[in-house]
RNA sequence: UGGCCUAUGGUGUAAUUGGCAACACAGCUGGUUUUGGUCCAGUCGUUCUAGGUUCGAGUCCUAGUAGGCCAACCA
């Protein structure tokens, strides 16, 4: 896909208009701009994708910039983990900003607004400003505090950086419209006093800012021409303006706040409260719990970069609500597998197949391609004895002539392997199959060229040798939540649509050449679907991940 | 009883800015295949409603309807 036949997104039109109207492309810059206290998920890697792919489509810098003004809920722990993600995803940044690094520069600059009377400090209960406020409906009235003289409010506010006030004593607020329409013009607070450590500048500050009087200046501080967010802060766009307005110089970028739509992924939640409530509860096993829509989790279920970034940019970017569905996701996970995944042979529901005209003890290597996407994959060999082991649902004793599988009397081709026909089976007393007696045509062998091998028969299975075959523990995953949008049902909590099917962990028979997989390799288990080695791995135990089944066009017909 | 935003197939997003409504996913039919995968071909189906402007409206105007957001010393 080139990307002048790219259609434009509606951010990318906003931009053009600009550079008509003689903006210099020199001058565009963007930033991603996280707030240090919690995991980034899908809906950030959307926004990620957008600026950087905004950085790299104008060939702009784009800032990594973190939003640390509240000191009670940001971690380094987090920051840490953020820069961790938008790297895995791919991405660049110009330079790594915070907020913090421009305390001083906002402190200065709301003097300047004080003495200009444009800012006051309140010194009343945070319920008796909400009362003030009014309600969307109704105008708020003014505060008693709110003509205090420029030298008062400059000395109160002295006293609130110098540590003179209690946490909750004042705060300063700017002086703009308390009958505004828009509730965010009635005074906002600037400031507010804090006696808490910060994870950058520690205990230097007990007044912090509030993120509408730093989100817009740190934008200029660092010349970003687009500042991109989610819609709800369309209507704190007019006050992004409005404290623009006052320090804004002649001759400098004045950014530019544009919304749009956080993307909404079916089957599970994206809200950063509702995650950790998530892992906090225990019903996920941490951030990264492959079941987790978090970038980490996504990662460790086996999604590749690739794979999120195409997701990011099929779902684009608009301005209306969406709830976009999962299978899609899971598209671009095959999508970007099926052409670099290695093709491995596992068998997760294993039952005994003996061939009982193959030579006892005997072992034969086989040799089979790593990948039929790939021919420059090469091949490997695989060992193939007496006993193997297929899937319990590849047998039947009988059935029809829609099942390509293996039934009694019936033939199909072991992969890469023969031709075998079933003969018999045994049952446990309860009438379970526990093993299949096949025999097999030794001219059969694929790739031989014999006119046996080239023998058209419907089924090809995977198979593992029971003497060779390693053991490995293998996590199968589902959709966390059995209702597609859980967290937006009347009068229900997200909780109740938990799936409590989510993980099934099951012990599996794989190839042994899979003795050497390392944490984070990703394998086709050919006919099942993609699955990634995961970081519990230890040398007595290996663990897969189950990323995406194949497409199954058996089970949809099966359901039929 | 206010303000702001949004409305295009089942889902998501486009439409050269007023000129034949398209792309992807999902669905369905076939074909190829030593993965019931991949790939290939085909198919189904769309502009919230009512007016208006215009030769011509998904696009502009008016009204309505529906949905989302706004009353944290959070971001």
């Amino acid at each position: 896909m080139s990307e002048a036949s790219k259609s434009l997104n509606f951010i990318e039109h906003i931009i053009e208009e600009d550079l008509k109207n003689g903006y210099s492309k020199q001058d565009l810059r963007f930033r991603f701009p996280p707030e240090p206290n919690g995991y980034l998920h899908i809906g950030h890697a959307s926004s990620i994708c957008l600026n950087f792919g905004l950085g790299i489509r104008y060939n702009a810098p784009v800032n990594l910039r973190f939003d640390d003004t509240n000191p009670a809920k940001e971690e380094q722990e987090y920051v840490d983990a953020i820069k961790r993600d938008v790297e895995w995803l791919g991405f660049k940044w110009d330079t790594e900003r915070y907020a913090s690094d421009y305390f001083q520069q906002l402190y200065d600059w709301a003097v300047m607004l004080i003495k200009e009377g444009k800012a006051y400090v309140d010194s009343q209960s945070s319920e008796d400003m909400a009362v003030q406020k009014g309600t969307p409906t109704q105008a708020g009235s003014d505060s008693p505090y709110r003509n205090r003289s420029v030298d008062e409010n400059l000395r109160l506010f002295q006293e609130m950086k110098d540590g003179k006030h209690e946490s909750g004593s004042h705060v300063l607020r700017a002086k703009i419209d308390m009958a505004s329409p828009n509730m965010l013009m009635r005074d906002p607070i600037m400031y507010r006093v804090l006696h808490k450590a910060h994870h950058r500048t520690n205990t230097d500050w007990c007044i912090y800012p509030m993120y509408d009087w730093t989100h817009g200046e740190s934008d200029y501080i660092e010349q970003v021409s687009h500042s991109l967010c989610t819609l709800e802060f369309a209507m704190h766009r007019e006050l992004y303006d409005w404290f623009l307005d006052q320090v804004v110089e002649p001759g400098k970028i004045r950014p530019k706040q544009r919304e749009f739509a956080r993307r909404n992924l079916s089957h599970t939640v994206v809200s950063k409260r509702k995650l950790l409530q998530l892992v906090e509860s225990g019903v996920v096993n941490g951030w990264d719990d492959p079941r987790m829509p978090t970038i980490s989790g996504l990662r460790r279920r086996g999604y590749t970069p690739r794979s999120i970034r195409n997701f990011a940019d099929t779902i684009g970017i608009a301005k209306r609500e969406n709830l976009i569905d999962v299978s899609l996701l899971e598209f671009c996970a095959r999508e970007d597998l099926n052409k670099t995944a290695p093709r491995v042979m596992g068998v997760l529901n294993p039952l005994k197949v003996v061939i009982t005209n193959y030579p006892e003890g005997e072992t034969e290597w086989l040799e089979t391609e790593n990948n039929p996407e790939d021919e420059s994959a090469g091949t490997r060999e695989i060992p193939l004895s007496r006993e193997i082991f297929i899937e319990k649902e590849d047998f039947r004793e009988e059935a029809n002539r829609k099942f390509f599988r293996l039934k009694l009397g019936g033939e199909v081709r072991l992969k890469s392997g023969y031709i075998i026909k079933a003969e018999s089976c045994t049952k446990d007393t309860e009438g379970n199959i526990i093993e299949v007696q096949c025999t097999y045509d030794p001219k059969s062998k694929s790739g031989s060229g014999t006119p046996e091998s080239l023998r058209k028969v419907k089924g090809t299975l995977h198979w593992v040798s029971c003497q060779h075959a390693l053991r490995a523990e293998v996590r199968l995953y589902d959709r966390l939540f059995s209702h597609e949008s859980p967290d937006t049902q009347k009068d229900k909590d997200f909780m109740e649509f938990l799936n409590p099917e989510s993980l099934q962990i099951i012990e599996a028979y794989v190839e042994p050449g899979l003795k050497n997989a390392k944490v984070g390799d990703r394998f086709q288990f050919q006919r099942i679907g993609y699955f990634c080695v995961d970081p519990d791995t230890s040398d007595d135990k290996l663990v897969f991940n189950k990323t995406v089944g194949l497409r199954d066009t058996w089970a949809k017909l099966e359901s039929k």
